[in-house]
DNA sequence: TTCGTAAAGTTGGGACTCCAACCGTTCGCC
DNA sequence: GGCGAACGGTTGGAGTCCCAACTTTACGAA
């Protein structure tokens, strides 16, 4: 088999294996355009070629001007989900973010529900709800989008402030004041890629793909809250815990 | 801003909009790399960029010696996260899996821990392990691949199938029998570029990234096994639910 | 009407070239 | 010795051309 591989698929592996055995460690200075055309026996454009893809992959990254460099080995932070969720952050960034200094601002805003946040929470496409926005930034970059879609009337009863930085009245805290206990939270979780706004806000370089969380509030049989999490699949797992058993 | 925004991407986001929009709707095919070219006033290589860039988004499909044609939109299949396990399978496919017969097979096959699994399972780098590989797929189609290990010992108390193909003996089972009861089940899960082996075994076209589970259950203080899961991030959503409150 | 073949169109790999923007380093001037 | 400008190397965008492999369509023969 192989033989008739493409010519850069060669490149890219050799590269490859390089770069996973340690012959080039991290930091260190892949050969440019010019020497892989000469050592790999190959045109410009294969030599090219084979750097957008590991590029593409995360293995190596190109700083114009000066070269392309194996990438450090990205550490990924671990984005707990909290069991006892004390404000409206649905997720904390855990210990290891390196001391980084977490702040976030929200900004809430009536709309109409539509047919997607209707089917969440059961209501009619045309219903009135609460979106609010959060952006929650590490050392002021941002790192984590959240969306959080609520029953107008919920906010009625129980208002908050409609924008704002930092802390904020728990989501629970407010669900409970008006009667409601929530009994469950159900999540799911896949992988997109980017809009161009939040690869934008979130500063992302093409190839990295994001983790969407879709998360609802259960009380009993009835969704009371639905949202959104969007983090960089990159610089974050998601962490949680399951009880086993019934 | 922009105006110096390079060719390509003015390609790119026309055809993105047009897609997003409707105005080309799935399966609509896309214009040929010649057609883009005059109806642009773009070189061929813009336009040849446009289209991979496209397709590395997922958004559409390059058939050759057809042409490209706007991709359906993926439907993802929930994976959900199973409180009663009663089978070596961690994540099973919903109902929605549209009817696909579900089949999988393992291998079972005595390891060195390594250093990766030892930390997971607080053992020695050195100690002996028992690593099970499971294939999972729909209708035949490799659509999950799992790998588990738990000490050796484990194995040797209670024995079980080296190899085989659907069911076997429960994993919780063998643990309670061994006198272990699982308390505790962590995950965490990120999206990363599939390995070579893993974008072959499961027929992935470049630039889909893939959802990588990892998972340990625990007795106590205790791990007692722990396991990696692997899917493509664009055909499944994990699925779980987290109880709230301390 | 059916079948097989030829022609036209399309993708994907590849080579070669040009250029602007940018990074380091070196070298010469003060 | 210190400082700034020039130079060589590098990336990323862009154009043009060529070719093999493949699909679709059209056409002509049986």
């Amino acid at each position: 088999m192989a033989g008739n591989d493409p010519v850069y698929l060669r490149v890219v592996e050799e590269l490859r294996t390089q770069i996973n055995d340690g012959t080039l460690p991290p930091g260190a200075p892949i050969p440019s355009r010019a020497q892989l055309t000469q050592r790999f026996r190959v045109g410009e454009t294969a030599a090219r070629h084979a750097l957008r893809v590991l590029a593409a992959e995360g293995l190596i990254i190109g700083k114009v001007g000066s070269g392309h460099y194996v990438r450090e080995k990205s550490v990924l932070y671990p984005l707990q989900r909290c069991r006892a969720i004390d404000h409206d952050a649905p997720f904390t960034a855990g210990p290891q973010t390196g001391g980084a200094r977490a702040t976030w601002d929200w900004r809430s805003e009536p709309v109409k529900a539509g047919p997607e946040i209707a089917r969440r929470l059961r209501l009619d496409p045309a219903d009135p709800v609460t979106r609010t926005r959060y952006v929650f930034r590490a050392d002021g970059k941002p790192m984590q989008l959240a969306t959080s879609y609520e029953p107008a009337e919920l906010g009625r009863a129980h208002p908050f402030p409609e924008e704002g930085t930092g802390g904020r009245k728990s989501l629970l805290a407010r669900l409970s004041a008006a009667g409601v206990k929530v009994t469950d939270i159900r999540e799911s979780v896949h992988t997109r890629i980017p809009e161009p706004t939040e690869s934008d806000l979130l500063d992302l370089p093409t190839g990295v793909h994001v983790l969407h969380i879709e998360r609802t509030h259960w009380a009993g049989d009835h969704p009371v809250e639905t949202g959104d999490i969007v983090v960089p699949g990159d610089r974050f797992r998601l962490v949680y815990s399951v009880s086993p058993g019934a």
